[in-house]
DNA sequence: AAGTTAATGCTAGATTTTTAGCACGTGCTA
DNA sequence: TAGCACGTGCTAAAAATCTAGCATTAACTT
């Protein structure tokens, strides 16, 4: 049996995650200025090292500092992130979830990005039937 | 200054509040009921006390026991809740977000509710320009 | 080569979260 | 009416989180 990682985070750890999965890896000095109230430096080295423990982060050597990477890729996380979401706010509503998204990223989208998306969309209906 | 609720949740908070916006509202025994790995009921209750204190939920007496309901309702949060994730795991990217979502809920779409997204997505071409 | 800067490892303490337990009240039922 | 079932309030303690500080090591600079 080995060692998978928590679902349960604390909430700094939470802040720490999402810092690392958004940029893809970050340093512990890249970690502290993204992080909202940023405690000392020590004290996030400190959570970074829980975090490895436990099994959601591992460090490469980058010259003289580590760069923390997820465990678990993106990728392969988005979906039950997105599904919390989901079914917490939106009770699995699909069409409201999209909504919203349409909602919030009105100014930058695209002509050709909405056109990618009704395509998308147009596809998954003829594999539906 | 009115006392607004913190951003800042903890672990068990977070999974409570969850559940209350999932389900509009619930009683100790729920979420109890609902909770992962479940605590007492006296934890709970507790933990639904804080939540009160901290200006997150609200109790109404419903015969014999409380009923809990979110403060802010859940159509105010769902945005920043999605936001939240498509920042963290999209990369900013809508599109990704809507092919994810599709992806996830592709089963129990009906044809009629994809329609409904394609003119979503047309409207907001519309407007786009 | 010595000093400075910037990183890490470790440990311990403060604070917050999380939990259980006890006391009390209310309604139902035998 | 006495006893049980099920709710609440409150308090205290266990557990976990969060933080800072000190010692050490490595790289760069002069």
């Amino acid at each position: 049996m080995s060692e998978q990682p928590h679902i349960t985070l604390s909430r700094r750890e939470q802040q720490i995650m999402d810092i690392v999965y958004q940029r893809g890896q970050a340093t512990a000095a890249e970690v502290v200025e993204h992080l909202p109230d940023p405690p000392g430096y020590s004290a996030v080295r400190a959570l970074l090292r829980v975090l490895e423990e436990k099994g959601h982060l591992r460090h490469a050597q980058e010259g003289p500092r580590y760069v923390y990477l997820p465990i678990v890729a993106r990728d392969k996380v988005k979906h039950s992130a997105l599904k919390r979401v989901l079914q917490t706010f939106f009770a699995d509503s699909t069409e409201e979830a999209v909504a919203a998204l349409l909602d919030i990223s009105q100014e930058h989208l695209s002509n050709e990005e909405l056109e990618r998306m009704e395509r998308l969309i147009r596809q998954a209906r003829k594999e539906g039937r």
